[in-house]
DNA sequence: TATAATTGTTAGACGCGTCTAACAATTAGG
DNA sequence: CCTAATTGTTAGACGCGTCTAACAATTATA
């Protein structure tokens, strides 16, 4: 029996694209080539030029002048870029602490490239930092007193954890 | 006075380049064509055509079969991408626990995404989490616990940081 | 409903970064 | 020191992903 190896991987381009079909049409409603073309800040062609590769790998339906629609295996590889896309904007914001639109550039970037072991740590970590507040005094706000004087909170050192 | 705007700003593949010519440069070894292409995993005429570019740009210095070196501006570059791969590398593997390879790899891709601010405050992070132990149940170990066990110590909830 | 505005497509160009094939220079061994 | 092996370069092709210019279809409106 031969290995199929169907030699799935998208670039990154086309996972954007992808990801934009997917956010654009949630909720039924109708994608256009302009609705995407102005999201991902490309010009007309280069989306009809898209959506031509990946009819051509069966990930989306189009039909000339028309229906713009994933097929059950776009939507798959486009949710699978939106889980990551959300896990990193999350952990940016609300564990780095950074201002929501930089937070969503940097995932955007890294939705792309990053590891399924790195990805699944990172997930793994921002749950645990929210679930282990340690009291009072939770993990993201001690990072951010941190943040804020370059120092370490109290405590850090004095209180929480005397070994018994 | 007219905005000088020097562009600059490597692409991924230029930034790969410049981080190996540093590495295999760093203590005034001679480095190689041949040493940049295996260890980029690319052909040598890749090599040679992007030190044709790099050398345009006066990041390198280049004389034909013969001497390679970066220019300071190109070391400078150089340095900052060693840099955020040093601390990306740092953060997957002992702040999230990941295997070195795997680290490594992570490292390479995002190094040239990621932005100012998502580098400075990942790097704040790490050194925020080691030197904050919260005594001798540190957070690397109680993340550690959790990834094991798939549930928060009990130094997260009962221990530590009553409201005194 | 005729026409104007908008949206979408086609054709063709271009830059990047890679490759292979062929050849040239350099280096190492007999 | 000559020859073989290795290293490096040139030339030219290719795929990706973008663009502009020109045209075609669709939609909105006077």
């Amino acid at each position: 029996m031969v290995k199929q190896e169907t030699q799935r991987e998208q670039t990154a381009s086309m996972e954007d694209y992808l990801e934009a079909i997917a956010n654009l049409g949630a909720g039924k409603k109708v994608v256009r080539v302009k609705q995407i073309s102005d999201m991902l800040g490309v010009r007309m062609p280069s989306v009809t030029s898209a959506l031509k590769r990946l009819s051509e790998q069966e990930l989306v339906e189009h039909e000339r002048y028309g229906h713009i629609e994933l097929t059950p295996e776009g939507a798959k590889v486009a949710s699978e870029v939106i889980d990551r896309h959300e896990a990193l904007a999350h952990f940016f914001a609300q564990a780095l602490g950074i201002d929501q639109a930089t937070a969503e550039e940097d995932a955007c970037k890294i939705e792309h490239v990053i590891s399924p072991l790195g990805m699944e740590r990172l997930a793994k970590f921002v749950e645990f930092m929210e679930a282990c507040p340690m009291g009072g005094a939770n993990l993201p706000d001690r990072y951010e007193y941190y943040l804020e004087h370059g120092e370490l909170p109290q405590d850090c050192v004095k209180k929480g954890v005397k070994e018994t």
